[in-house]
DNA sequence: GGTGCTCACAAGGTAGGCTTGTGAGCATGT
DNA sequence: ACATGCTCACAAGCCTACCTTGTGAGCACC
């Protein structure tokens, strides 16, 4: 849960342009409002953390160095929060737009916004009208079936199994890995394999009911006899950090443990007997490449990240 | 810049408190507003989204599909304002709080909010009240100051310089890399390698005046003349963006591309004759190893991921 | 000394978010 | 059959955060 510290995603934005700007005035007119408001908006963000984060002078604000931290902090939460809009774009772009496109939940939940942020960021860059992309997101089959209808250029799909009659390209793989702290038993060197029936018999440290990797995980284990979980928790931040601190072994996406296996935090353990990963195609119909413009170059900039 | 679509972070805990209880009641509950200022707000949050996110019933709510995409989007953001809330929270901690410490700007901007989650994640599932950390972040000699003064009992600091008459211990490494995209002729399997020279005279990706990652390298590459840069970015993910799309070289922080290394996306150049790396340090006054308490768990945190 | 930039203060309006009060649908148990 | 307890929705009213417009003052440059 959140403290009541934590200022709003509007202010924090505010923050980061006047921090760019060097200039409240600026700053505001760059967010569309007032230099009043900015300078009001920060004023009650000082309030909040309890400390000046800007200098004012008349020819300009600087950050102080608290104000600086805070923004390094925000910087991070905003480039999420870009990924949350990137998607939330896609969701709700008009019917007017101009690329249709359709994905599997894994890879709408994890890939997809940044590489929407990543296409749109290049566009940008060249000056180019960013593409208005909507995006639906369903199961594999029924992305497939858009695609061969027509109903949008392009699609998402988890693989292994190649869809019949469309062009695919793959662009990345999804993995689950299973993982323990490092003082668990697992984590020796000798033995960091084990197998599915053990992973099944052993009370795991899990995301809630309903969640992707619940979901992908409980049916990896369908046919295995399943024990009780040791801690079911609401986000991968609470799991790794549990499983870190020793609480048990749990399947976390390859993505979002990274950071945490090259430091150690983590230890992977192979698993003999399943398979969690899944590789992620691009389908289209039509010709080898897919058509020309917004699709393609989506496709591309997908594919480069593997 | 941020869209019009984006629900602030009190919105989107709310939902993913729905999605974790089940009912938006008892999200409300949990926050501490009443169960009509939950639906109210849901409802706000589903005029920006332009969709339902929730399906209610009269036992309880579930998630839409698209909800549930909302929610692993607002997952990460929530995660990262955590960090942001951990660090204000020490920012601003009464004086009362139990544990004094002190960091040098990098630590305190990359790492320690991590830390100081993971610190307080694990005291809360052994059901210990959270300490109360107030951090003074400076630079690294002020910091072995007050560390030497008894002004606080930790410090965190960036060597190699191994501080006299303090006791330390390695929590990490701080590097930058020299990263190109995969296009560029730097990437080229048989020249990875340039000098510092060669660097300097490369026109580069470069982050705003003021940042830490340009001042470090400004301060490494000092006694060298230096090109103009090709491009000046405002965050870390533009900068990653447009280098992948082939603008030119950067150094970036090394936590901030291991996704990308790992994914090609982004390819690393070593530099001879430059050294960007810093090792990491805690450091503290007294035994060899830091006063019991709530400053050895943190010492022992951090120190577990490296 | 004008011009243009900076920020701050003040007054007033709007609206979003909150609370309290109420009601209706559904499940369960008496 | 009916009460209880859970769910959520609607309505009225309040409050506060945020916005705008208007104004003024300090600093720099021409």
């Amino acid at each position: 849960m959140l403290g009541p510290h934590v200022p709003e995603l509007r202010a924090l934005e505010l923050l980061v342009v006047v921090s760019r700007t060097g200039s409240l005035g600026a700053a505001a007119a760059e967010l569309g409002i007032t230099q009043q408001a900015a300078s009001s908006r920060v004023r009650t963000m000082e309030a909040l953390v309890g400390e000046p984060l800007v200098t004012r002078s008349k020819r300009g604000s600087e950050l102080t160095p608290t104000g600086e931290l805070v923004v390094q902090w925000a910087d991070r939460v905003l480039d999420a929060a870009q990924e949350l809009d990137a998607g939330i774009t896609a969701l709700r772009a008009d019917r007017r737009s101009h690329l249709d496109i359709a994905a599997s939940l894994t890879i709408a939940e994890h890939m997809l916004p940044g590489w929407l942020v990543g296409l749109r960021t290049e566009q940008v860059k060249r000056g180019q009208q960013p593409t208005e992309i909507t995006m639906t997101a369903t199961n594999t089959a029924r992305v497939v079936e858009m695609v061969g209808a027509g109903d949008v250029t392009l699609g998402f799909v988890e693989g292994p199994d190649a869809p019949r009659g469309l062009r695919h390209r793959l662009v990345g793989t999804d993995e689950l890995l299973v993982v323990v702290g490092p003082t668990h038993p697992w984590a020796q060197r000798s033995r960091r394999r084990v197998s599915a029936t053990t992973l099944a018999a052993t009370p795991l440290v899990v995301r809630e009911v309903g969640s992707g990797t619940r979901t992908v995980l409980e049916r990896a284990l369908a046919d295995l006899p399943m024990a009780a979980p040791v801690l079911e928790l609401s986000s991968t931040a609470s799991v790794r950090a549990a499983v870190a601190a020793g609480a048990g072994p749990a399947a976390v996406g390859a993505h979002a443990v990274r950071d945490d296996l090259a430091t150690g935090r983590l230890v992977q353990v192979a698993v003999t007997g399943l398979d969690l990963t899944r590789r992620l195609h691009a389908v289209w119909k039509g010709g080898p490449t897919p058509p020309e413009g917004p699709a393609r170059e989506l496709v591309a900039w997908a594919a480069r990240r593997h």
